[in-house]
DNA sequence: TCTTGTTTTGACCAATCGGTCAAAGCAACG
DNA sequence: CGTTGCTTTGACCGATTGGTCAAAACAAGA
């Protein structure tokens, strides 16, 4: 009897590498999964829906994954790791203004490169955060690091007197605003790239935003 | 307590007056619906949900309602009239400036009075606006139209040259941000009233942002 | 009071939900 | 070839979904 080996939380596997059948599935399942939660929600996601998507059958899709909120989960997880690295990798040794557009910048590409794992975890906060677990204090730890570091900016006098995280809540709301809501910003625009307009228009505001 | 106050103004019902208690428990479904809605979205809403927060059950839910899909719509369509008014009142013969920073302000006041009504917008728009029906065109068109009044605003040098459009959604991201991405905000910032603080920053943001 | 129309509900329905299970199919390797 | 273990599936389960219906409970005017 084949017990089966639902491993697959941590890439660092436990007891056996995942045989090339297994990537290829919980690929597919993870694909469809970022597809179908993405835009119904978690509750509003069905297993059919994700089973569908990746071309197998719901019982098959259950022997990769224990559970829909397995799946939900890994999506998550491995989402904020990519989500939150260009924050971290804001220097308080560069120059200010450029290390806040740069990561203004890199926050817009990943709207435009990666919508659905935006409106993902728009979907989750929206309903109240019940499956970050723990990701929020950490966040907020982050946060408040580099909140920090703008601070000593604003005080050193290098850019403007400014509410360091209303600034980061700034640039998230703006970027994301083109992911998250990308059918009323293509209804309004009538066309379908925003993304260089917007990369100008970012730029412009915190210039001027952040001017000392 | 933030309740909503939208009648169930229904000019199509040509029949009779509704009574007291139909009065009563229309506004209580919609309430109810709102809530319920605004958390888990279309189709991770369940009635019996709805029919619980509104002190009903089901079968009495559905003797005023037909479908959830009609509470859906009466609370869309009766959100976006309210939703659009500030940007509606925006007058091409004001002090540029001052119109643009009275519309943010009353817009962030919009998220921090009805943050449910938000979140039902940002599901709905989440997931594709497959219930907005013709609401997207209209949208476009009242944007169109104050987008012209910005640009004259710019071609005249009142304020900088800067995309109209994306001005729009400047405002639109950063105050439906507080509303929408509320438990987010409330964990980075480790308290419960960001508003006032908001509307400061904004305040600087934006006459930055258009002063020419 | 009685009558009439409004309001409420318990019982029920077909469809779908997330999930289980035993058995069948399959690939690889001796 | 046969064995072994990985993969896939049809059939099924209890719970929940949106929604129906007839009958009961109620309200209000005559």
């Amino acid at each position: 009897m084949a017990t089966t080996d639902f491993c697959a939380k941590d890439d660092s596997d436990m007891s056996k590498p995942p045989t090339r059948i297994q990537k290829k599935n919980r690929a597919a399942i993870l694909t469809a999964g970022l597809e179908v939660f993405s835009q119904y929600g978690f509750r509003g996601a069905t297993l059919d829906q994700i089973a569908d998507a990746a071309g197998l059958s719901k019982p098959n899709l259950l022997y990769y994954f224990p559970s829909k909120e397995t799946i939900h989960q890994q999506l998550l997880s491995g989402l904020l790791d990519t989500w939150l690295d260009p924050l971290r990798t804001m220097r308080a040794d560069g120059d200010p203004i450029a290390e806040i557009l740069a990561y203004a910048q890199r926050k817009l590409d990943l709207s435009r490169d990666f919508p659905r794992e935006s409106r993902l975890f728009a979907n989750e906060v929206l309903q109240g955060a019940p499956r970050l677990g723990d990701a929020l204090p950490d966040l907020k730890a982050l946060v408040d690091e580099k909140a920090e570091i703008i601070r000593g900016w604003s005080k050193s006098g290098k850019i403007t007197n400014i509410d360091p995280h209303h600034l980061i809540f700034l640039i998230w709301a703006q970027t994301q605003h083109y992911a998250d809501f990308d059918v009323q910003v293509r209804a309004v625009l009538g066309h379908d790239d925003p993304y260089a307009e917007a990369a100008t228009f970012l730029d412009h505001m915190l210039r001027r935003t952040l001017a000392p």
